[in-house]
DNA sequence: CACATTTGACCAGA
DNA sequence: TCTGGTCAAATGTG
């Protein structure tokens, strides 16, 4: 793995993740018999808090680490969870192209980004590391005030399989090793390069998904938080954990529970439970580092994706 | 030949 | 009018 990681960091980490491990237990004890609702609404609070805190753990160890490839985002801003991108004509209507019916030069409106990340170059790379997609750049801008040009790249697939991802690049004025990639849209297409990372984490997208739909749910309506129903939910900072983790903040779900509205159900426990205690059983997970755990429980692999750090795909 | 990159021009929103 | 996002012809690469 090319991310290097304090020792510190990893320990304390597992250290976490041994107490969530002792919560679980506790929660599973008090589940196979009667119990009080709040008890097992506070051991699942704690449960959510230990986990936010190894996330932040592990991404402040992984952001300080020198030498790696990796770096993580410093400023990541709030992301609004956007469910679709809208599909944008491939050709359009300018006055001397006849075979464009409608205008796609028409500047994107703000609300269509999904996220945006800072990441290193790649072994000193001119560009930074391979994020898993193939892109295919269409343009490059001077952009006013910025000692770097910005590139634009779309997904190579969007002819053949109408993906209509896009990404933007950009040096960062202040390290020249560092860029800033802002990410358009959604894949549709299956990426390349990420699936050997995928392999190494199988079930984890799927315990962490279920868990977050668990914790989150709407009192008045008793319904789990979900793609479809989020527009209608409260505003994002009362589902937000307090968490200072940049990932866990930015994700929906996780840090939901006792906030807001929206709090943990009850009968969801026990699918909680099993969710955690998988992803922490997980085989040698005591031997983790922070990478190999940020890896574990969310969709990114800093050696495939050079340290990108975004909201983990499950919870858009 | 197919595909990717470069680059000047076009265009719409601010 | 300025700025930034996109187009598309020209060019490069394997």
């Amino acid at each position: 793995m090319e991310g290097v990681v304090d020792g510190s960091g990893a320990q304390l980490v597992v250290a976490e993740l041994v107490r969530v491990q002792g919560l679980l237990r506790q929660l599973e004890a008090h589940l196979s018999a009667p119990c009080s609702v709040e008890l097992c609404r506070g051991l699942a609070a704690q449960i959510v808090a230990l986990t936010d805190r190894s996330i932040g753990i592990a991404t402040r160890s992984f952001s300080s680490a020198s030498g790696g490839g990796a770096h993580f985002a410093d400023t990541a801003p709030p992301m609004p969870a956007l469910t679709s991108c809208t599909p944008s004509p491939l050709s359009d209507g300018s006055d001397h192209q006849p075979f464009r019916t409608t205008n796609a030069k028409k500047r994107k409106t703000t609300a269509r980004w999904t996220s945006q990340v800072r990441v290193s170059a790649a072994g000193g790379a001119e560009g930074p590391a391979d994020d898993g997609h193939s892109w295919r750049k269409y343009g490059q801008k001077d952009i006013l005030g910025a000692k770097h040009p910005r590139g634009y790249y779309r997904c190579t697939h969007r002819n053949t399989q109408g993906c209509t991802a896009t990404k933007q690049v950009q040096r960062t004025d202040d390290d020249a090793s560092l860029f800033d990639v802002v990410y358009h849209g959604e894949h549709t297409c299956r990426p390349g390069g990420a699936s050997a990372a995928a392999a190494k984490r199988p079930h984890a997208q799927t315990l962490l998904q279920s868990l977050s739909a668990s914790l989150t749910v709407n009192t008045d309506t008793n319904t789990p938080l979900t793609p479809e129903n989020r527009a209608t939910a409260p505003p994002l900072q009362q589902q937000q954990s307090v968490s200072a983790s940049p990932v866990a903040s930015d994700s929906y779900g996780l840090g939901g529970a006792g906030y807001g509205d929206w709090r943990c159900c009850d009968g969801d426990l026990q699918e909680v439970v099993s969710a955690l205690a998988t992803v922490t059983s997980a085989p040698d997970h005591a031997a983790m580092d922070a990478a190999d755990f940020m890896s574990y429980c969310f969709d990114f692999d800093p050696a495939v994706y050079g340290g990108i750090v975004g909201t983990p795909s499950f919870f858009l």
